[in-house]
RNA sequence: GGGCCAGUGGUGAAACUGGUAUACACGCGAGACUUAAAAUUUCGUGACCGUAAAAGGUCGUGUGGGUUCGAUUCCCACCUGGCCCACCA
């Protein structure tokens, strides 16, 4: 009997493999349906693989393999996102060129890999910081160039002072580097930026089809944040300097500042307007140019404050507003003809909608804050609507709608702080005191009646009248669907005098006196709710929809419905915005793709900056920038190599090192032949990922030397195309949930524009995988010593037991914590099949039935675990499956040779070393899937629970099929059974087949 | 402040569409093998009451309610933890 020794046949086998080739994929066998496994490519640092790289890569080598076996033409690709800071990090501390550390990285990434026995397709290995790789990376981002997606802009970028670097939007977490932690500051700086914007709109939308999890889905819709809403003019009038009133623009128009705004339905109670300190108005306004201002310094004064602060700052502050009226001019709100001042703060920010808002106190917190703090009218213009989409009291589109006119009463006790509530009996609400306003009623008069009626209290005294609500809901004691529009009014009771109800009141609710404490823990409905707290707090804000009030023609509408009629009214403009802002493109920075442009000042001083376009052969385009003329390398000039340098920092100006190159940055300028320089900045991380998996199916192509156009539209590469993509099934972390998939997307529906790819969408279905923890349950890190190495496990147990247990350790969506101790499950596992194969490989047995019905159980059930992401319970299974063929007294190798192909994507080493052991020459793993036989599933039995009260009692075994009748008897008839039934009456019975039966008693 | 998710033995976790809660594994306890230990192996292992031992019973899926013959699963409220977003008009 030989030992299971891991380390001696993995070693073996994976030579093996490699040799075979068996992983590999095939473009040309086109009778096999096409599968494309995709998990994502890894930056190889200099820590190695992280045992959360081995969770994903194995779970989807686990699908791989079964798709394989299942008969499919498997695309399971490996590369590495090799741009990157670490390495440049070290590059600049040690000296050593990034591209030999990446490269002494990327061997041990590939050795550990191929350790574990994962089943990637190496042919198709692909690196972004190969100059055969980013040739194409700088070919893409031409194309954008070309059609209009790539620019230049100044712009207040977010600077690490610590790393010297510029970061995106999406690197700055809280205020600070996200790699390093400092604060960032604000630094200008031209960039370039990539229009990710102008797709927003289907970034957005394509959303709706995709497979992806909830929520990654909205994770994504909240980062592009769609949001519909209008843009209208609010015209200004110039006070202090009335011939300014008379300019007009080129259309004959009158000074006006756009806002956006998305509830246009609030215009009537705009009572001001504000600009963000960035607004171009306002930089206008208070150059030396101009002069419309009475306090035009004291407004430099703040915006020069204002934008010194980061935007951290700016948003930490939370409470206090800041903010400076312009005096000497007004702006006229469009729907009331008001002049109403206009201020400029920085709580409006200058890159989201116009940069300027309409403010409406009464219905927005950060304007009420505002009005507040500054003392500005506030002037309520909704009625709050409450509609009920929780039970008790639901709306039921099945019944008939009752509209009416309702008062809501809050009465104080004659002396101690309390409040009635009421309780009603037959249905379970909670309310304050309500009830309808007659015909020749005043609200003051219904409230009283009703409080008489319902409590008997007399002596009343009215105090005031608060805000007025609506609800929709439905009466449960009425039988119909209410919509109640609600006087509220506030008493105080004088004295305790108090008549005795009406025949019947006593029946419909019960009064409670509640203090402040426990009226706030009655489940009031949310008018009243609302109501109560308009008492406690009277500048409580309604954020919300409602009924238009103080609104001219428009009073008396529903403020959802009402706001297109509005925005036609005042001649504003309907319009979608994004929170998503254009991605900065520009790093300055050493390791990474060259920004394949030139720029020439002679072009630029001859042509002059007004002319876009000019064209020299095919392959140039022409864009205006600043200073200089920026001119697009030339396609056959590609890849714009790195060339080698002798530093690696930043310059002090924040350039990257490229710009001492002098030899690399000078160039001949293509157009006049006179000198040049190149673009230094190069491209983010993100560039290079944004399309890999597009190269894994192009591998051969990726090589040519012909120029990228010709060969990407080629028919070699468009049928590889067509035949992969989209990508089957993605899976990576949650983290890149926002920026890398969405980066890629956005690529990608480019290309499709390009007619490139042949779909819109790259991505059929996505997923995303748990994180690995430390033992403690914190994060894994070299500072806090408790990183598990791979290396080590693959040393002691082997890799089979690794891939096992971290399918084991728990669901494969869910966080999962390391534990040395939970290991060892696994390799006994391993252990115990290995022994088990020596009891086969002895002797020859007969078939033994039951054990046939225990394995195509678990062929089922691992097939379909495997499709759910269910590796844990597929392992519980395969485990629950050995523990039976252990006892059984014998099992055959045919029998063995099924449970060994499903073990053989979850184990590869061992499940491959018995095959050979049985006699077989061929590798399981070109093996079929077994396939599961339902005959032999079906028991002749079933188990069924006997409850009496849904108590279980006793299990009955009944033949299968059995009649109702039968196994009533039958379960009556049982001892612990009778015992509970004796001298009892069964009311009811609850059958439910083959699975329980349920005596009820009296 | 807003959104999403989770809470089950000593531990990681199972439980399909509302139908025998705790599968599988770790750990722990007892026995076998051994001079001994490790390894292996057999049995046991939710809590409480009960018994010499059984039998048997009650409770039990974060807390409190509700719907149901029956709830870890559905509904309401709350507590705790995690993740994401956060002046986006």
């Amino acid at each position: 009997m030989k030992k299971y020794d891991p380390s001696k046949i993995e070693k073996k086998w994976s030579a093996k493999w490699a040799k075979d080739k068996i992983y590999e994929a095939d473009i040309s066998s086109g009778t096999k349906p096409k599968w494309y496994q995709l998990v994502e490519f890894p930056y190889p640092s200099g820590d190695g693989l992280h045992v959360g790289h081995v969770r994903s890569y194995t779970a989807f080598d686990i699908l791989s393999r079964k798709r394989r076996m299942e008969g499919n033409n498997v695309m399971y690709p490996m590369g590495w996102d090799a741009f990157g800071l670490p390495a440049e990090s070290f590059a600049i501390k040690t000296g050593v060129h990034p591209s030999i550390t990446t490269k002494k990285n990327i061997a041990n990434y590939k050795k550990q890999i191929n350790s574990l026995g994962l089943s990637f397709d190496w042919s198709k290995e692909v690196s972004t910081s190969d100059p055969k790789y980013y040739k194409w990376t700088q070919w893409i981002f031409l194309q954008l160039l070309k059609h209009g997606l790539a620019y230049k802009a100044r712009m207040p970028i977010n600077w690490c002072p610590k790393d010297k670097i510029g970061l995106a939007n999406e690197e700055v977490v809280d205020g600070k580097c996200e790699r390093c932690g400092t604060p960032v500051e604000k630094r200008d700086k031209e960039q370039w930026m990539l229009a990710i914007t102008k797709y927003a709109e289907r970034l957005d939308k394509d959303l709706d089809t995709a497979d992806y999890p909830d929520r990654v889905k909205s994770q994504q819709k909240n980062w592009i944040g769609r949001s519909e809403g209008a843009e209208i003019e609010f015209l200004l009038d110039f006070k202090s300097k009335p011939k300014l009133n008379e300019n007009r623009g080129p259309q004959g128009e009158k000074a006006a500042i756009k806002v956006f705004t998305t509830r246009p339905d609030t215009i009537y109670g705009a009572t001001f307007v504000v600009l963000a300190p960035e607004h171009i108005w306002v930089t206008l306004a208070t150059d030396n140019d101009h002069d419309v201002l009475d306090n035009k310094e004291e407004v430099k004064a703040y915006i020069k404050t204002a934008t010194k602060r980061s935007e951290m700052d700016r948003t930490a502050l939370g409470g206090e507003k800041t903010g400076i009226l312009l005096r000497g001019v007004v702006a006229i709100n469009p729907a009331t003809s008001e002049e109403i001042p206009i201020w400029v703060a920085d709580y409006v920010l200058p890159h989201y909608g116009t940069g300027a808002i309409m403010a409406v106190p009464a219905h927005d917190e950060r304007d009420f804050d505002f009005a507040k703090s500054h003392n500005l009218p506030i002037r309520q213009v909704i009625e709050p609507i409450f509609i009920q989409e929780t039970e008790p009291g639901k709306v039921r589109s099945d019944k008939e709608w009752v509209e009416r006119v309702a008062i809501t009463a809050i009465v104080k006790h004659w002396r101690d702080d309390k409040y009635i509530g009421l309780k009603w009996k037959k249905v379970n609400w909670e309310t304050l005191i309500t009830g309808g306003v007659e015909n020749n009623q005043t609200p003051e008069e219904a409230a009283l009646a009703e409080i008489r009626e319902e409590t008997g209290y007399q002596n009343l005294k009215f105090v005031k009248a608060l805000p007025r609500t609506h609800a929709k809901f439905f009466h449960v004691p009425k039988d119909v669907n209410r919509f109640a529009h609600f006087y509220v009014l506030y008493f105080e009771l004088q004295d305790d005098k108090r008549e005795s109800l009406a025949d019947g009141e006593n029946d419909i609710h019960e009064i409670v006196w509640l203090t402040k404490s426990e009226m706030e823990k009655f489940h009031l409905p949310a008018s009243h709710r609302y109501s109560w707290e308009t008492l406690m707090n009277p500048s409580t804000l309604w954020t919300g929809e409602g009924i238009m009030i103080n609104s001219d023609k428009f009073t008396g509408q529903s403020s959802q419905e009402t706001k297109n009629e509005i925005v036609q009214f005042i001649g504003g403009k309907g319009v979608t915005r994004f929170k998503l802002r254009d991605w900065i493109f520009s790093r300055q920075r050493y390791w990474g793709e060259p920004i394949p442009v030139m720029y020439c000042r002679t072009c630029w001083e001859e042509l002059g900056i007004n002319n876009k376009e000019l064209k020299e052969g095919q392959d140039y385009v022409l864009i205006s920038g600043q200073e200089h003329l920026i001119v697009p390398v030339s396609e056959k000039d590609l890849p714009v190599k790195l060339p080698k340098v002798e530093k690696y920092e930043p310059t002090d100006t924040g350039e990257s090192p490229l710009a001492n190159i002098r030899s690399w940055v000078d160039v001949k300028c293509p157009i006049c032949k006179g000198s040049a320089t190149r673009e230094t900045d190069t491209m983010p991380n993100w560039a290079g990922s944004s399309w890999y998996f597009l190269a894994f199916c192009i591998m051969d192509n990726l090589k040519s030397k012909e120029l990228v156009s010709k060969e990407i539209f080629s028919d070699d590469v468009q049928s590889k195309f067509k035949h992969w993509l989209p990508v089957d099934w993605y899976n990576g972390g949650m983290e890149h949930t926002t920026l890398h998939l969405l980066y890629s997307r956005f690529w990608y529906k480019f290309l499709y524009d390009l007619k490139i790819v042949p779909t819109s969408e790259p991505y059929k279905k996505r997923t995303s995988h748990g994180i690995v923890l430390a033992e403690g349950g914190e994060k894994m890190s070299k500072s806090r010593g408790n990183v598990v190495n791979p290396d080590d496990i693959v040393k002691t147990y082997g890799a089979d037991t690794l891939r096992l247990y971290e399918m084991f350790v728990g669901p494969f969506d869910q966080m999962a914590m390391w534990s040395s101790d939970g290991i060892i499950g696994p390799r006994r596992f391993l252990e115990r099949i290995w022994k088990l194969a020596d009891r086969v490989t002895n002797s020859q047995q007969p078939k033994a039935n039951k054990i046939d019905s225990t394995i195509h159980k678990t062929i089922k059930k691992v097939s379909e675990d495997v499709e759910e992401m269910r590796f844990n319970t597929a392992v519980s299974s395969l485990m629950v499956c050995a523990n039976e063929l252990e006892k059984s007294e014998s099992v055959s190798k045919e029998q063995l040779e099924l449970f060994l192909k499903i073990l053989a994507p979850f184990a590869p080493f061992v499940t491959e070393e018995i095959w050979h052991d049985l006699g077989n020459n061929n590798s399981i793993h070109t093996e079929s899937w077994p396939e599961f036989d339902e005959t032999l599933i079906l028991e002749e039995t079933s188990t069924i629970a006997v409850q009496v009260n849904g108590k279980t009692r006793a299990t009955l075994v009944i033949k299968k099929g059995a009649e109702e009748s039968v196994v009533v008897e039958r379960a009556k008839a049982m001892e612990e059974v009778d015992k509970w039934l004796k001298d009892k009456t069964i009311i009811k019975t609850v059958y439910v087949k083959e699975r329980i039966i349920n005596f009820v008693l009296g």
